[in-house]
RNA sequence: GGUGGAGUGGCCGAGAGGCGAGGCAACGGACUGCAAAUCCGUCUACACGGGUUCAAAUCCCGUCUCCACCUCCA
C-alpha cells in the first residue's frame, strides 16, 4: 500500500490526465514547455459577499495547483479579480458609497475566506481596473483585423463580430444559428444579436464618471470577457497550459474569451478546466442564497478545514448538493483522520515531514484529480495506522502517520497549516496550559478510583469534564482529553 | 429550439464491461470496570424498458425525471 512514489519531482514521466472540456476528453497533460505549467482561472467579480459556491471553485483549482507543484512542475497561476462591472455599479449607487468602495471591501471579505480555507494565493491576483490600457490595445488589434467594430450608434460601445469570426462556438460545440438570440435585448449598434461587448461606452446619466477610463472609442469601461483575454496574454503570454473557471462561465465567457484572443492571433489556452456546481435545495446558490450559506456564516458552525475536506471529498466535475447534514458528516470523518493524527502524535512526538504518498493515492490525483479515491486512499492508511497504533509499531507508525500528513497537504489539509492554526495567540497557548493542568488533576483523580474500584465516582469526574465540553479517551498510554465537538 | 450534465444501498458520495472505493448511520464481535476511540465482520445498490456480450451500474436503442448554459453567475 504504502510508498512506491515520492514527493520527488516526476518529470519526464507524463502521468497526469485532465479532462479537457474543449474536447470532452480526459487527455495527458502534456505542458507547452517542459516541466512547467502556466494557469489562468477567472475568479470573482467582487459584488457580494462569498458564499460556498464561490470558494469551491477556488479550492478545486487550489488543489489542481498543489498537486502540480507535487508532481514537480514549475506553476504560474494567475487568478484575476474582476472589480468594475455593472452589478458593482448598480450595488454600490443603492447603498451609496463609492463602487471602488465595495469592490474593495468585498475583495477581502473574498481574501478572508480563502485564507480560511488555506487556498494559496496565486502567483498574481490582477485586478481588471489595473489594466485597461492592455484592454484597449487588445480591442483596437481586433478593430484592425476586422473582428471588431465600434457601433454605429454612437454610443462608444466596441462589438466582437461574431460572423467574423468562424469558429465562434467551437469550445461548447454550438452553431450560431442555432443559438438563442435574446429577443428581449435591445440591439443597440450591433450588427448580430449575438455580437458582445469589448467596451462600454460612458452613460453620463447613470454611471459615475470614476468608472470611465479614456480610449480611442471615448471613455468608457471594458467588457467582461476582453479582460480575462488581457490578464492572461499579460502575465501568461499568447498561449499557456490550462484555463480554468465554473462550468457556467463555458457560455459565454469562455467562449468569448477563446474567440478574441484566437481572433487576435493568439494561441490561449490549451486545456480547459470547469467545476462543477455547488446547489442548495437544487438551486444554484446565487438564486436561493441565504446568509446562511455565506461563508462567515458557514465558519461559525465548522472550521474551515472541514469545509474545504467537504469540499475535496467530492469530485471537482461532480455536481454538489449541499447542506448542513452533509457537512457534518463529512466533518466527522475529517476529525477521524485528525484524531488519529493526534493520538499518533501522543506516541511519536513530531511527526515528521516529507513523507511519502501511498501509490492509490497518486494514481487517484494523476486520473483527473480523482480526490473522492484520494481521500479513500487516506482513509486505508489511518486505519493501518490504528493498527500499528494498536500493535506499538512506533518505527512503522511515524512513516504511516508522515505519509497521511503529506497526502493532506497536497489536499491542502494538513492540520498544522499555518491557514489553519492562526489565530492562536499566545493568550490561547496559555489558556490550554491552564486547562490541561485543571484536566489532570481531574484524570489522576479518576485514575485513584478506578484503581479502587470506585467506578461511580470516576465516571462522575468524567461527567464533570464533560460538562465542561471535554471529551476524554482512555488510550493505552493513559488518558487523554480534547475539546468536545459539540458546541456547548 | 440548441449545447452540456445528472439519476447508485438507510444517508453522503466514488467507479464507468468481470475482481464489492471511502465515509456516516445501523447491527454483531474483539478490546474496556463501563463508556469513548480503535480493529474485525454484516447490510451486494446502480431511474425504467429493451438489446449487445460468456459477463452490463458501466456499451447500444428507447422512455421518464431533474439540473445547468444560450451574451457580463464560480
Amino acid at each position: 500500500m504504502r510508498g512506491s512514489h515520492t514527493t520527488a519531482p516526476r518529470l519526464g514521466r507524463v502521468t497526469l490526465r485532465l479532462h479537457d472540456t474543449a474536447t470532452r476528453e480526459v487527455r495527458d497533460f502534456v505542458p507547452l514547455e517542459e516541466g512547467k505549467a502556466s494557469i489562468y482561472v477567472c475568479g470573482l467579480t467582487v459584488q457580494s459577499e462569498p458564499h460556498v459556491g464561490h470558494v469551491r471553485s477556488a479550492v478545486n483549482f487550489d488543489v489542481l495547483q498543489r498537486w502540480l507543484r507535487f508532481s514537480g512542475f514549475d506553476v504560474t497561476f494567475i487568478r484575476n479579480i474582476t472589480d468594475i462591472d455593472d452589478k458593482i455599479l448598480i450595488k454600490a449607487a443603492e447603498q451609496g458609497r463609492p463602487w471602488y468602495n465595495l469592490a474593495y471591501a468585498m475583495h477581502r471579505e473574498l481574501d478572508r475566506a480563502y485564507t480560511a480555507l488555506n487556498v494559496a494565493p496565486p502567483t498574481y491576483e490582477p485586478a481588471a481596473t489595473g489594466h485597461v490600457p492592455e484592454m484597449v490595445e487588445l480591442i483596437s488589434t481586433l478593430i484592425t483585423k476586422g473582428h471588431a467594430y465600434a457601433a454605429a450608434d454612437g454610443s462608444g460601445d466596441v462589438y466582437f463580430d461574431v460572423r467574423s469570426w468562424p469558429s465562434y462556438g467551437e469550445l461548447t460545440r454550438q452553431k450560431l444559428d442555432d443559438m438563442e438570440a435574446a429577443e428581449d435585448a435591445d440591439p443597440r449598434g450591433k450588427r448580430d444579436p449575438r455580437d458582445f461587448a469589448l467596451w462600454k461606452g460612458w452613460k453620463k446619466a447613470t454611471e459615475p464618471e470614476t468608472a470611465a477610463w479614456p480610449s480611442p472609442w471615448g471613455p468608457g469601461r471594458p467588457g467582461w470577457h476582453i479582460e480575462c483575454s488581457a490578464m492572461a496574454g499579460k502575465y501568461l503570454g499568447t498561449a499557456f497550459d490550462i484555463h480554468g473557471g465554473g462550468v457556467d462561465l463555458r457560455f459565454p465567457h469562455h467562449e468569448n474569451e477563446q474567440a478574441q484572443s484566437r481572433a487576435a492571433g493568439h494561441r490561449f489556452a490549451s486545456y480547459w478546466m470547469h467545476n462543477a456546481w455547488i446547489t442548495t435545495a437544487g438551486e444554484k446558490m446565487s438564486k436561493s442564497l441565504g446568509n446562511s450559506l455565506l461563508i462567515p456564516s458557514v465558519l461559525e458552525r465548522f472550521r474551515g478545514i472541514e469545509l474545504r475536506y467537504y469540499l475535496v471529498a467530492a469530485h471537482y466535475r461532480s455536481h454538489v448538493e449541499f447542506s448542513f447534514e452533509a457537512l457534518e458528516e463529512s466533518a466527522v470523518a475529517f476529525r477521524r483522520i485528525e484524531a488519529f493524527l493526534d493520538r499518533v502524535r501522543d506516541v511519536v512526538g513530531e511527526i515528521p515531514a516529507g513523507g511519502m504518498a501511498c501509490s492509490e493515492f497518486i494514481e487517484a490525483m494523476d486520473d483527473d484529480l480523482g480526490t473522492p479515491a484520494a481521500v479513500g486512499a487516506i482513509h486505508d492508511v489511518v486505519r493501518e495506522g490504528n493498527k500499528l497504533l494498536a500493535d506499538g509499531d512506533t518505527p512503522a507508525l511515524r512513516g504511516n502517520a508522515a505519509s497521511v500528513l503529506a497526502m493532506l497537504d497536497v489536499l491542502g489539509l494538513h492540520p498544522q497549516s499555518p491557514a489553519f492554526t492562526a489565530g492562536g495567540s499566545e493568550q490561547d497557548s496559555r489558556l490550554t496550559e491552564a486547562v490541561d493542568a485543571l484536566v489532570r488533576g481531574l484524570l489522576d483523580q479518576r485514575a485513584r478510583a478506578r484503581a479502587a474500584k470506585d467506578f461511580a465516582a470516576a465516571d462522575a469526574i468524567r461527567d464533570q469534564i464533560k460538562a465542561a465540553g471535554i471529551e476524554i479517551d482512555d488510550t493505552p498510554t493513559g488518558p487523554r482529553w480534547s475539546l468536545g465537538t459539540e458546541k456547548l
